[in-house]
RNA sequence: GGGCCGUUAGCUCAGGUGGUAGAGCAGCUGCCUUUUAAGCAGCGGGUCGCUGGUUCGAGUCCAGCACGGCCCA
């Protein structure tokens, strides 16, 4: 029932479009095919006619409502579809697809030799897509397990093997081929002769495709150059790719593709790489925290007010609720709130937003460690922070020295401390007198070309040329300290200088990866710097904090002394993986919508 | 937001000064029972991102737009 409907649906659709593509197909016939009627070819024809006839058939084209839809006509079916068409009029098509990738789909020549393949499956029996057969080996175990194992101990001693994957190259005989089959684990060869299979699993094999997935039964062996495969007993028919894999030796190498499709991208090892370094970093930093007596928790990315970052945020709404509510920038103000809860020793591994530009080091969504600590000060974070960046790049690459890009980056600790004031020295013409002279601040920050309003304190523009001339500088891991406290409305005064904060930002490869402080607990002074923040932000300062009179009250019951972090994680990831841009270690990065 | 670069077959890429598009892989047909990007012979496949402009003629020159990349803000 359900599908006949679709497929009336369907043939509607086709009517409809049929409609408006027909003057499309006339005008590729007479400038593309090429033996066509000799005078439609005249390539003396009237540039006015040709320019007549384009504007007749360009209205035609057009749907009703306006020129915006007239590329749903693009790409007409043309013979192929036709043809498929009339071969097999019950065709299914999968009916979540949009007409457009359908379309698409019967384009194209391998899409129907693909298809075709299937049928002769199905008409030998084998359903659609099986779902039963099990796998018992994967490639890397038996590799692992029978490395030693020589072609004359496996013929002696058959050792049996059941695999199950994609089928990536196959090398066909005719009457015998050897295949390359990918599983989760890695690739093992697969040899099938016909005088092994029979002939109705060689059938089976015969119309396999590369990308489909297949499983096949039967024991080791070493081939005449000694590599390990499986000479298969039986073939089994698994699930149909009906569109075709990527190149087999360059994989896809069209950025946008990567990560628009980054299914096909994965098939390429090194980016399963990428994303299995960046699961052994999350696996490591929960065990990191778990061991110190620390609890992950989860707080709501769903807020009411998007504070704890100095950032845009994204709004949404909630219909039930008609309130309006924020993407958290940061979870800082609620795991504080557990603090005041009692808790201690918590740490939060999930995704931020912030609604700001994309780059090769900002995505939308990050994802972000924080985690905060009862009776501790900034700078014990600092060595919590060696030891877990430290002990991760030994997990994953097995040492603290590694290169990043054109930089060799060394992770042996301690790390540098520099003030803030004395990376703006070292990176700029100034004196270190004249780094506190916003005179002078000012003078190079316009020199850069950096835009900064007349109002704008002395903390904020000494921060915002650090950030355009001394970061990039900073290649080896560079605890940065003594940041104003203009910019840091949640961190604690320093004891020793009242217009800075006890707080560091780690910088390595050029850039940020930490920022972390001691949190400041005096509800008092947080009001103050609260009220702070409200007049920047009514100065048109956008990114200015908000007023959070519920964090103020939980202050004001009592918040243990405690010291507090965030790690970039994604940046984490780039740095262990030689990563140039966020996007490659983001599965699916924030992209522009796709249009064809 | 600005500058530079890119967009050609399903994929990877060629296409001096404008003359009507090619290769490799993949696909199809045939041969081949130990290959390693298997090999050999043949065949099919393109709105050259989109829209305009210049021109007798545009993949190629010009403008605008879309998407992407890099750099800057």
């Amino acid at each position: 029932m359900l599908v006949d409907d679709g497929v009336r649906r369907l043939r509607l659709h086709r009517r409809h479009r049929r409609h408006r593509r027909r003057p499309r197909r006339r005008v590729r016939r007479r400038t593309l095919d090429a033996g066509g009627d000799a005078t439609r070819r005249d390539p003396c024809r009237e540039v006015r006619d040709h320019r007549q006839q384009y504007e007749i058939e360009r209205d035609q084209r057009r749907p009703p409502g306006g020129g915006k839809h007239v590329r749903e006509s693009i790409g007409e079916g043309g013979r192929a579809s036709s043809e498929v068409e009339a071969r097999n009029p019950r065709r299914r098509f999968s009916f979540r697809a949009g007409p457009r990738i359908r379309r698409a789909m019967e384009e194209q020549d391998q899409v129907v030799a693909r298809r075709k393949k299937l049928a002769e499956l199905e008409a030998r029996g084998h359903r659609r897509f099986p779902n039963d057969f099990r796998p018992r080996d994967t490639a890397a175990e038996l590799a692992a397990a029978n490395a030693a194992a020589t072609g004359a101990d496996l013929d002696a001693h058959p050792v049996p093997a059941t695999v199950a994957g994609r089928i990536m190259a196959v090398r066909n005989f005719g009457k015998a081929a050897f295949a390359q089959l990918q599983d989760r684990s890695g690739r093992i060869q697969i040899y099938v002769r016909r005088d092994e299979v029979g002939e109705r699993d060689f059938d089976v094999f015969r119309f396999l495709d590369l990308g489909d997935f297949s499983g096949f039964a039967g024991r080791l062996f070493r081939t005449k150059t000694g590599e390990l495969s499986v000479l298969a007993a039986r073939v089994h028919y698994l699930a149909k790719a009906l569109r075709p894999l990527p190149e087999k030796w360059h994989g896809l190498q069209d950025v946008e593709l990567r990560y628009r499709q980054r299914y096909l991208d994965l098939l390429n090892p090194d980016v399963q790489r990428i994303f299995r370094v960046r699961a052994q970093v999350l696996q490591g930093v929960r065990e990191f925290f778990g061991a110190r007596g620390f609890l992950e928790v989860e707080t709501p990315m769903m807020q009411q007010i998007a504070g704890g970052a100095l950032a845009r945020p994204f709004i949404t709404h909630h219909n039930a609720l008609d309130l309006d509510l924020y993407l958290r920038v940061a979870p800082e103000l609620f795991l504080k709130r557990l603090l005041v809860g009692g808790l201690e020793r918590v740490f939060e591994l999930n995704r931020n937003f912030r609604n700001e530009g994309i780059s090769t080091e900002h995505n939308p969504e990050f994802t972000m460690l924080e985690f905060y600590q009862a009776y501790a000060t900034w700078e014990d974070l600092l060595t919590i922070t060696e030891e877990l960046v430290t002990g991760l790049a030994r997990a994953v690459i097995g040492d603290v020295r590694f290169p990043y890009g054109p930089h060799q980056l060394d992770l042996t600790p301690p790390w540098r401390r520099l003030a803030v004031k004395d990376a703006v020295v070292e990176a700029t013409s100034l004196a270190r007198a004249d780094v506190d002279d916003i005179g002078c601040l000012r003078a190079v920050a316009a020199e850069r070309d950096i835009p900064l309003p007349a109002d704008t304190p002395y903390g904020k523009v000494l921060a915002e040329v650090f950030e355009k001339t001394a970061e990039a500088t900073l290649v080896q891991p560079t605890f940065v300290v003594d940041y104003p406290v203009e910019i840091s409305p949640l961190a604690r005064q320093s004891d020793r200088d009242p217009t800075l904060v006890d707080r560091f930002e780690l910088f390595i490869a050029g850039r940020e990866i930490a920022n972390g402080f001691s949190e400041l607990n005096d509800p008092d002074e947080q009001r103050a710097r609260f009220e702070e923040q409200l007049r920047a932000r009514r100065g048109g300062d956008e990114e200015a904090h908000a007023m959070d009179e519920d964090y103020v009250r939980a202050l004001e019951h009592g918040m243990p002394p405690a010291a507090g972090e965030g790690i970039g994680i994604d940046r984490l990831v780039m740095l262990l993986t030689d990563a140039p841009s966020i996007r490659d270690v983001i599965l699916f990065p924030q992209l522009r919508p796709e249009r064809r």
